[in-house]
DNA sequence: ATTTACAATATGA
DNA sequence: TCATATTGTAAAT
């Protein structure tokens, strides 16, 4: 396994790579470990991925993207990935669209899920996927980047829910 | 109109 | 069994 980072005008990103591409990638702020050197394969994937992550946070399409490594993970959760994928620029989709476009109709529940285990994020836009009404749901990397990657494509989101409680 | 409760889904500890 | 980045429905206020 290799790991190399990135760098970006919004901080340094973290990538690591497995036996067949691309496997996680990590937001800044989060340890950085870098490999002094690695395979040529992984320098020619890494390439391709900064590229990508720059061009994203650029508010524009990565038009070409590594091989990613998601072997490990189940066939629901790439199902939902690849919808994710789907998703064009500036557009969101409900937890529950998603699910229904699976055809898991009523797995809302379950996309938040693999949502949350998303090892890729940005490439794998889960930015883009919000509550029924637009609601701030969650997210791995934390909610300030959320609303900065959402404000990058333009989309504009209501507050979360929260619950007034008012102690008399 | 607003609040409260509940069921249904995939997955991991 | 319990938790999670949810949501739609039903009933009561």
């Amino acid at each position: 396994v290799h790991s190399l980072t990135i760098k970006t005008s919004h901080g340094r990103f973290s990538a690591r790579y497995g036996e067949g591409g691309l496997a996680e990638l990590y937001f800044p702020e989060t340890a950085v470990i870098e490999d002094s050197s690695v395979p040529a394969i992984v320098q020619d994937w890494h390439a391709l991925t900064t590229a990508a992550v720059i061009a994203i946070l650029d508010g524009s399409v990565p038009s070409l993207l590594p091989p990613l490594e998601l072997h490990m993970h189940t066939d629901f959760q790439r199902s939902v990935w690849h919808q994710l994928r789907q998703i064009p620029l500036g557009k969101t989709a409900s937890y529950a669209e998603v699910g229904q476009r699976i055809g898991n109709p009523g797995a809302t529940r379950a996309v938040g899920g693999a949502c949350g285990a998303n090892p890729i994020p940005l490439i794998i836009p889960c930015h883009r996927v919000l509550g029924a009404n637009q609601t701030l749901g969650g997210f791995s990397g934390g909610l300030e980047w959320k609303r900065r990657l959402l404000a990058i494509e333009g989309i504009t989101v209501k507050p979360a829910i929260v619950p007034l409680t008012c102690p008399t």
